[in-house]
This record gives C-alpha cells, structure tokens and sequence, in this order.
DNA sequence: GTTAGGG
DNA sequence: CCCTAAC
C-alpha cells in the first residue's frame, strides 16, 4: 500500500497505457472469445502441460470478504505458496524467464517490464508459462474503487525483480476480474492480449460467490496475445492442412502458391486435443491474401536480424545455431517449416560475400525468398565439368563435397542442375555449331566453346540418367510395344565406363 | 538424404 | 533456382 504514494505517477501513467494498449489489441485483433483457443500451443492446456507445469492444488486465497478489508498477507502467502512449490534450481527468478524462450514470440509480454509466458486456460487453472500452474480460486467482495487502488498498487508496482512478477500477474489477473464483476472494465476487457472475463460463464455478474470459491463455477478465462504475422501465416497454413472442414468452407483446394509445403514431419503433429477439435475457432484470418508469394516483399521484418556466420566451413552446425538463436521462433512453428530448407538457406545468407549478404539480407524477409541468383563461373564450370569426368553424372553430393566444398551456396541440386544445362548447350551447339551467328544468340554464349566441346564428351561417356531411357519410354516405346521395352531402353543406353 | 525431372 | 516424386 505504500507504494501508492510512492509511484502515484508511475501508476498513473501504467494504468492509462493499459487502457490504450487494451483499446490497441481489442482493434487489432479480433480477440478470441472465450470458446476459441489458439494454435501452435500458445496456450498451456491442462493435458499437455501436466508434466511441465508445476500444479499447486487449491492455492486459495481470500482477498478479504469484508469489503474494504484486503488481505494483503493472504496474497502473499499465495504467492510464496506457489513459489515455494518450484524447484529450487527453478527459483523464482527463472521460473518466467527461463521458459519463455521457445515461445515467447506469441505469449504474453506481461509483467509490465519483463516477458513472461502466460497461458490461461479455459477453466479454473492459472497457467503461468510451462511451469506453473495455480489452481486458483478468489473470493472477494471489494468495491470497485478499493479494486482500483489494490490493482494500481499492487498490480502493477512491484515489478522491479522478477521475482515480484508472478504476484503481479496473479493479482493483476484477479483484480481485473474483480473490476469486471464491478463494471469496472468492460467484459473483454484486455491488456497485451490478456484476455479477462467474468468469471461466470453465464454472464451472471454476481460477485465472488461460492462457485467462485469452490472452482465449480466455469471461468472461461485466457489470455491472448496478438498474434506475429508470421504466425499468423502459419497458422494459416497448419489451418489449411489439418482442418479439412475450413479447407473445404475456404474453397482452396491447392497449395498456398509460394508457401512451402510441410513435410509430412509435421503434418502427423497435430494430436492433441487442441488442434483436433478446437482448431476451427482458432485466430482466423484469410490466408489468401496473407500467402507470401515468391518474390512478394513482406512487411515483416526479418524473424532474426540475419548475423553473418563466420564459419561456413560447418553450415550445418551454423544454421542449427541460428534456429536455435532465432528468438522468435516459437517451437511448435518450427515443426511448420522444412528445417533442411532452412538450413539451406542460412548456410547461403550466412556464407557468402559481404555483398551477397547485404543483397540477401535486404531480400530475405518471411524465409520462402528465393536464393539469390548466382551466375556459375567458369572456373566453377570448369570443376563441375572436372567432377563429372571424375564421379560420374549423378555423383553430385561427391562432387560438391570434394570439389566445391568451398563454394557453400553450390548445392548437389544446384551441380545437377548445371550439368543439365550444359548438356542442354552442348547439343545446341551440336546442332548450330556451323552457324556461329546462331550460336551466339544463344543465351549461354559466354561458355567457352571448348567447354561446350567437353561436356559433349563427357555427355556421350556419361549419359545423363533417364535421360535416353525417358525419351524412349516416352517416344520409342509405344512404337515398340511389342519389344520387350527395358531390354530396349537398357540396349539404347550407352554403357558407362 | 539424394537424385531426377518438371516447372 | 524451386519443388516434388522416387529411390
């Protein structure tokens, strides 16, 4: 209570950024109702948290029934109740703040001052982060204006040490109930996406009662947090794969053009309750119009401010730092993205010049941006050329291995990819090799023919597979039905060294 | 995970 | 260069 003398402005000025940040979120997102959950496990549901939360059974509190007569000690109490059930290597400093990491992308940034995951789920349990859970329940009986100053002074002081945030949040939480019950705040009231309702689901505005005490009555209370866009996106997405029934309502039967399809990795995911059945009261937002497209230049900042790695030499250990650094990554999300693309991708951006950094990094915006295009050097030409006369075609992993270990932004796809073009110019300039004119209207002029001629060579010594074996199975073979057609394709195929 | 092939 | 099927 002394602390209302002491921050009267401070408090002042927190009280109205809570109401405008209220009034900002209740704008900018359509807050959940009370019977939507949100996806990607935001929030801390009862089943999957059991064995990350730290439950205190009945961690009841009497916020004093007489009226004006707060109980601050039984608040206390409360709380040091529920700090003393975390483990001592937890402490009350970390239990916040060392769990926060893998999500706190899309949690809450409670505490005023500091972030903290907050899941709240739809019954009488305070889920605070994956580790704590207090099965809370109030029974108070204060006005509206002692509501007030209790919240003011002891909602939101009281903030400097960390340890102080799980009062804050409980008494923050609970004092704004309070003021709904009063009429104080409207019904949905919210802060920083803390969604706060009335207790009683049924819309009674009775205060604290029996039901309340007794945790029968059914709380419906959460709380939210705007969503990133990019989760958002993901969510769209992950809504797109696993609700066949908002698939069919939206009409869009295809993939999201641009977007990356989810590997069956993640597609066997969604198991547990959350996804299953409340998904189709998730966050929703038309993912027509939010589907990135290829080369679409998204709003989004980059997820991480893309560090040049100095070690290009292990990109796989590189890019695995990265996701695991990248603090807005929340952890069910990455289950959303190829991880393998993404570590391609890191192993480009981080590894290459300062230039192609820079010209990466102002391209790189949502993580489906295309590579940067780079056009192979002759040198580059000439080892890929040296690889094949060495490996063979469809060595392409050896050949980039032993041969452009160096040049990390060369893939095995990428060495594929090459070859098939030079063997797409070398028969072009077998067939325009009298017309030189012809020959340098081609786009891949800058070869030095005497590449050109080699890759011919090799062509004829390493056929490139299926290469004759698809234009006989496609032009050759329904003439030739009667021939045995594998005897014939392997009979057409010129015999590898 | 790698490769081939279509785009 | 991307994507995906096939292996």
């Amino acid at each position: 209570m002394n602390n209302n003398n002491n921050n009267q402005a401070e408090e002042e000025s927190l009280y109205h950024s809570l109401e405008e940040e209220a009034i900002d979120v209740d704008c900018l997102l359509a807050e959940p109702r009370s019977d939507q959950v949100s996806v990607s496990g935001v929030w801390c549901y009862e089943e999957d948290n059991l064995g990350k939360c730290i439950k205190t059974e009945s961690a009841s509190y009497n916020l004093g029934g007489q009226g004006s007569n707060i109980n601050m000690e039984g608040v206390d109490a409360t709380n040091l109740n529920a700090l003393d059930v975390l483990p001592p290597e937890v402490g009350a400093e970390n239990f916040l703040t060392s769990n926060v990491s893998p999500c706190d992308d899309y949690l809450l940034d409670f505490g005023f001052d500091h972030g903290a995951c907050i899941g709240y789920a739809s019954n009488e349990r305070l889920h605070v982060g994956n580790s704590f859970e207090i099965q809370n329940s109030l029974s108070e009986n204060i006005t509206g204006t002692e509501c007030q100053n209790y919240f003011l002074s002891n909602c939101i002081s009281g903030t400097s040490t960390n340890s102080s945030e799980p009062k804050s949040l409980d008494r923050f939480v609970e004092f704004s109930k309070s003021f709904i019950k009063q009429d104080i705040l409207p019904p949905h009231f919210s802060h920083n996406g803390l969604d706060i309702t009335p207790d009683c689901k049924d819309g009674s505005t009775s205060t604290g009662s029996a039901q309340d005490h007794d945790g029968v009555g059914a709380v419906t209370q959460k709380r939210s947090r705007k969503p990133t866009k990019r989760y958002i996106d993901e969510s769209s997405i992950l809504s797109m794969k696993n609700s066949k029934k908002r698939r069919e309502a939206s009409g869009c039967k295809g993939k999201l053009p641009g977007v990356r399809r989810v590997k069956s990795q993640s597609e066997a995911k969604p198991k547990n309750k959350m996804a299953s059945s409340h998904f189709d009261k998730a966050i929703q937002v038309p993912f027509i119009s939010q589907a990135p497209t290829k080369c679409q230049k998204s709003d989004l900042p980059a997820p991480t401010e893309c560090q040049k790695s100095d070690l290009p030499a292990k990109p796989a250990k590189a890019s695995n730092q990265f996701i695991s650094q990248a603090p807005t990554k929340c952890q069910k999300s990455n289950s959303l993205v190829k991880p393998a693309k993404i570590e391609s991708r890191i192993e480009v951006y981080s590894s290459g010049s300062e230039d192609d950094s820079e010209a990466i990094m102002t391209n790189m915006t949502s993580g489906n941006q295309r590579k940067l295009h780079r056009l192979w050097s002759v040198s580059e030409v000439k080892k890929l050329i040296d690889g094949v006369a060495h490996f063979g075609v469809g060595k392409w992993t050896h050949i980039k291995k032993l041969l452009f270990s160096s040049s990390v932004h060369r893939t095995p796809v990428d060495l594929k990819d090459k070859w098939r073009n030079l063997l797409k110019a070398s028969h072009a300039l077998k067939g325009s090799r009298i017309e030189d004119d012809h020959k340098r209207s081609q786009p891949w002029r800058p070869l030095p023919k005497s590449i050109l001629c080699r890759v011919r060579e090799l062509a004829s010594v390493y056929p490139y597979p299926r290469e004759n074996s698809s234009k006989i199975s496609k032009s050759k073979v329904p003439l030739a039905r009667h021939v045995s057609s594998p005897a014939r394709i392997k009979s057409n195929k010129v015999p590898v060294a």
